[in-house]
RNA sequence: GCGCUUGUAGCUCAGUUGGAUAGAGCGCAGCCCUGCGAAGGCUGAGGUCGUGGGUUCAAGUCCCGCCAAGCGCGCCA
């Protein structure tokens, strides 16, 4: 599907070249031509500003340039007119004809509504949420959860080949501390008086899978044999993330593949990996510990990557993982959803890729900021340590999956957050998602009108399309594409929920205007235009909550 | 100290490569169902876009300084 401003955009370059042919303008560059909705509906339904912009090359005035532009551009199907505005727009008006008839091309052809190509294919991989297996998820994960999820759905609408990946730390020492926590929590299960470690999660869900194994597992552990203990921590892991599923699902996720850290150990490919950097000369041995020379690309200093130890570091395993990302697996491009405390990572990370011969450009981080967790007057810093987590679990049940998913949805990703659980479940009534299903529900209820009354809409005349608030709901439908491929150029998703807003807006809006369903039987004809205009906004309706994650009620 | 990010209505947030009168939801003051769902529609009050300069036909948007907040600068992950 081809999106309006891409139309629009083409013909301006056309025109603008015919122009020049004709020695009416002189020979420039232009770019990229913006074509954008006006906010002002007197000023068109799209325009441009691109004759402001060529008055200083050009060395001409504005308005000439857009008087001759307007000359050239053609009236055809889509462009019903081009006027001339100070200080130099060009506004375009569309065809109502051709507004209308979309209208029938949309339920026709339902499914290519929606999608777009400008993904061309590529294999493009989404990682997020990726959060130690060694406790449940908690609010803060919620926000990269969403935004990961919701990404990668608009990816796949706009061509892409999409894999959304969660990255299991497995290995490391996180886990051992993990196990300790465990093995403590297990012996509290069965009535001994042990002490949790001091470094250690205190939290309850470590309790919960220790207790668990205790009521499974009738050949109890015995703490004193390492391999028992070795196994009980397996075990622990296992339920962790059988947990972690759930906490997935109830934000109606669903991840294509999981990977392990470990695995790029058993199979060999982080010596594989490593042995190439110190092949090329990037590693060198200082202090008994092996560095990665990320300084020689300008990075500020260099990094650790086997401490004296012996054990790799966390950057080093990154390396392997994302080297296996775009050399073993080819992916085109990979995204990484990471929170904020992340960023130190981002640069040194890019730099070993490029060493590596891959683009870092086709890395592209997404960095989430911090989610604090508000309690009356102060706010903290959500943190496993502090015990001062809410678990996700516990935000889904209190406020549904909808209202939590676009709460986190509906603000850009660069943005600090102080979460308020209090308000967060006081405003979950009044949450503007359901705004939107309410057009949803709406439509639905409507549609199951004509059923009832026997109205076959399938011949309807969309030329009676022609109510202001008809004309506006149909261009608003018809921007959901570009709205799409925005998304797949910047990644910011929180344009899809205002998009989706907007939308039930005008839906409302030409609900309160034009009346659907009437008792006239002489407008019967209209009904049906109507209706057809009914079911085409459901589609897009449905096309946005999906996208997003969020069910489809057809009654509330 | 250095780096990254943020600062827009009482609150929570949008503002699409710089464009026309800075928008929405909630809250507040009102109006609209003997008509398909009032979880809706309409009207109003509420803004020196943190602050001071600069760039230009045009700045919430770009550049510089300052203020405030968050994060980062580990042989932690």
């Amino acid at each position: 599907m081809t999106t309006i401003p891409e139309i629009l955009s083409a013909s301006i370059q056309k025109a603008f070249e015919e122009a020049q042919q004709d020695n009416l303008i002189p020979a420039a560059e232009i770019g990229d031509i913006a074509v954008e909705r006006p906010q002002n509906p007197e000023h068109g339904d799209y325009a441009s500003s691109l004759p402001l912009k060529l008055a200083k090359p050009l060395k001409k005035n504005p308005i000439e340039i857009a008087n001759v532009l307007a000359k050239y551009l053609k009236k055809d199907g889509l462009l019903e007119d081009v006027v001339v505005a100070n200080p130099g727009f060009l506004n375009f008006v569309l065809s109502r004809k051709w507004l209308q008839d979309q209208v029938d091309q949309m339920l026709s052809d339902p499914k290519s509504y929606g999608v777009t190509n400008a993904g061309e294919g590529k294999k493009i991989q989404v990682e997020y949420i990726s959060a130690n297996p060694t406790g449940r998820l908690h609010v803060a994960h919620a926000r990269g959860a969403v935004i990961g999820s919701t990404l990668a759905n608009v990816l796949k609408s706009a061509g892409f080949e999409v894999q959304q990946e969660y990255y299991l730390n497995d290995a490391g020492a996180q886990i051992d501390k993990f196990n300790r926590s465990l093995v403590a929590r297990y012996m509290q299960s069965l009535g001994n008086d042990v002490e949790l470690p001091k470094d250690s999660y205190p939290g309850e869900d470590v309790i919960a899978v220790a207790e668990k194994i205790r009521d499974l597992d009738s050949a109890n552990y015995d703490t004193d044999d390492p391999g028992a203990l070795s196994d009980l921590g397996k075990a622990g892991i296992r339920l962790m993330i059988e947990g972690i599923k759930e906490d997935i699902e109830s934000l109606h996720i669903d991840f294509d593949n999981w990977f392990s850290e470990k695995s790029l150990f058993e199979d060999g490919q982080f010596e594989k990996c490593i042995g190439l950097l110190k092949e090329m000369g990037y590693v060198s041995d200082k202090d008994g510990a092996t560095w990665l020379l990320n300084s020689n690309l300008g990075e500020e200093k260099d990094n650790v990557l086997i401490r004296t130890n012996g054990t790799p570091t966390y950057f080093s395993t990154d390396i392997a993982y994302h080297y296996n990302k775009f050399i073993h697996r080819k992916f085109d491009i990979v995204i990484d959803v990471w929170g904020a405390d992340h960023q130190g990572q981002v640069l040194r990370l890019k730099s070993a890729m490029k060493m590596l011969g891959c683009d870092p450009d086709n890395l592209e981080m997404i960095l989430v900021q911090m989610v604090r967790f508000k309690k009356g007057e102060t706010t903290e810093k959500l943190s496993k340590r502090e015990g001062n987590v809410v678990p996700l679990i516990e935000l889904v049940n209190e406020i549904g999956a909808d209202a939590c998913r676009f709460m986190f949805l509906s603000r850009a990703h660069e943005t600090q957050l102080d979460f308020d659980l209090d308000l967060a479940k006081s405003q979950s009534s009044e949450n503007p998602v359901y705004y939107i299903q309410y057009g949803h529900a709406r439509i639905c209820s409507i549609l199951d009108l004509a059923v009832e009354k026997k109205i076959n809409f399938s011949n309807g005349s969309v030329s009676m399309l022609s109510h202001e608030s008809e004309i506006q709901l149909i261009n608003k439908i018809l921007e959901l594409p570009s709205i799409i491929n925005a998304i797949a150029v910047t990644y910011e998703v929180h344009h899809l929920p205002h998009y989706s807003l907007e939308l039930a807006t005008a839906f409302h809006n030409f609900y309160q205007n034009c009346r659907v369903i009437s008792e006239n039987e002489k407008d019967l004809g209209l009904s049906k235009a109507r209706l057809k205009l009914c079911a085409a906004t459901k589609l897009a309706l449905v096309n946005c909550l999906e996208l997003m994650g969020m069910s489809k009620p057809e009654k509330m």
